[in-house]
DNA sequence: ATTAAAATATGATAATTGTCATGTTTTAAT
DNA sequence: ATTAAAACATGACAATTATCATATTTTAAT
């Protein structure tokens, strides 16, 4: 199995924080993981029992609300960590996993990264940073949810996944979503998605081949009233 | 002025994880100031240069949007601290805090606090786990903004208020909110939280004279649909 | 105590969004 | 290649929520 020293991957995520010797350590218990499009990584309410970093692929990060509906909190990518929330918490995950492409992760006991947590602090500092990140985002999130319209929420979507996520060589956005998926970041009935992105083709602002979308007028899409 | 060491306040945050020594030197370059009620604590988008110890008194965390309404993010009360993400992040503040009521705080200079984060690990350690679980709760917040109605979302904000800050010994809740801040947690117009509230008293789940409000039927209100 | 300003309240109406029905297209399994 | 299932699309209509107008009550300043 290759070694985490020497995994680009790292340089991404809090693990880039961790010594040499640490690498080490969890190098040898660490353990990958192949998931296939579509399968859940984990379930709302799961013991982790430790991290997960993503190597390659794109899940989405869903929590089930009352009325039976998915709400998709987050898109994470290459690169990511999942599970630090639970970890730091000790708690059972508050979110669904679920695999939005085939997807390879590598799988941290607990107890290791525990360890480091306890005496590496550039890792606890470094983590605690990118968790006042995350935190930040979820506040603007909070904010677009309230006072924006489904069609300011949908504009914004796209134009977060264009930037986080990049285009294919096509010019086509990278993530692959469903328009239920689109309904389930903006937080709306799956009709009014469709309707919404048929009305962005109409007026020019994407063009959208099923499920591949192209940002065709990103000012345009920033003006979205 | 009062040594934090003996701060009963402390117990409740972060800084309980603090030595006797770093309690001192906090201690000995810490200011207090009183905050009048409507005042605000700072600007979103300001440098704080330190961490806000609220000693007594309650305030609202809101951010504008881009339609020039406010959404408020989270109340934060007496016990609790205010300018973690942004001093971990080292970034200006994404939130304004703006006092509820009249206010005591105490602020530490970010040097002081940056030097015990970096030095004492159980304070780094106890401070991200605050932050995993504010996390967790905007998580929750995304997923009722997203999917729930008016009607359910100011329902469960006045359980969140009762259970959270509590009542006064009459049964009203003990902290004060207008319309418009009611109007600005679920992220609605004003006109319709007062409908909704209104709606509420007719049906008996509620009563209210002026901003003293009531919970009248605690399981009612659990039931709304 | 008086008075202006702010907050609360409610009606009327418009705009947005959800739901249900139904048809078409795409996808995936055999 | 065929076919069943899933995803996408759109119309019709209902429900929810926003906006505007206006009145009343409460609050705060003089």
């Amino acid at each position: 199995m290759s070694k985490c020293e020497q995994c680009i991957i790292r340089q991404f995520n809090s693990l880039k924080a961790l010594t040499k010797d640490e690498l080490l350590r969890i190098s040898a218990c660490k353990t990958s993981r192949i998931i296939k499009k579509g399968e859940v990584i984990f379930e709302e309410g799961e013991s982790l029992n430790g991290l997960f970093c993503i190597k390659d692929g794109v899940c989405k990060l869903t929590k089930l609300s009352a009325n039976g509906k998915d709400q998709i909190i987050k898109l994470v990518e290459k690169g990511q960590i999942l599970g630090q929330r639970s970890l730091i918490s000790d708690e059972r995950t508050n979110l669904r996993a679920t695999a939005l492409n085939d997807m390879e992760l590598c799988f941290i006991p607990k107890a290791e990264i525990i360890d480091d947590l306890k005496k590496n602090n550039n890792f606890t500092m470094d983590m605690l940073k990118e968790m006042a990140d995350d935190l930040r985002e979820a506040d603007d999130f909070i904010v677009n949810m309230a006072q924006k319209s489904v069609r300011q929420r949908l504009a914004e979507a796209l134009l977060n996944i264009n930037e986080n996520f990049g285009t294919n060589p096509d010019g086509t956005l990278s993530v692959l979503l469903s328009r239920e998926d689109f309904a389930s970041i903006v937080g709306t009935a799956t009709e009014s998605a469709i309707r919404v992105l048929s009305q962005f083709k109409k007026e020019g602002l994407i063009s959208a081949l099923g499920k591949h979308i192209k940002i065709e007028d990103l000012e345009g899409l920033k003006r979205v009233e």
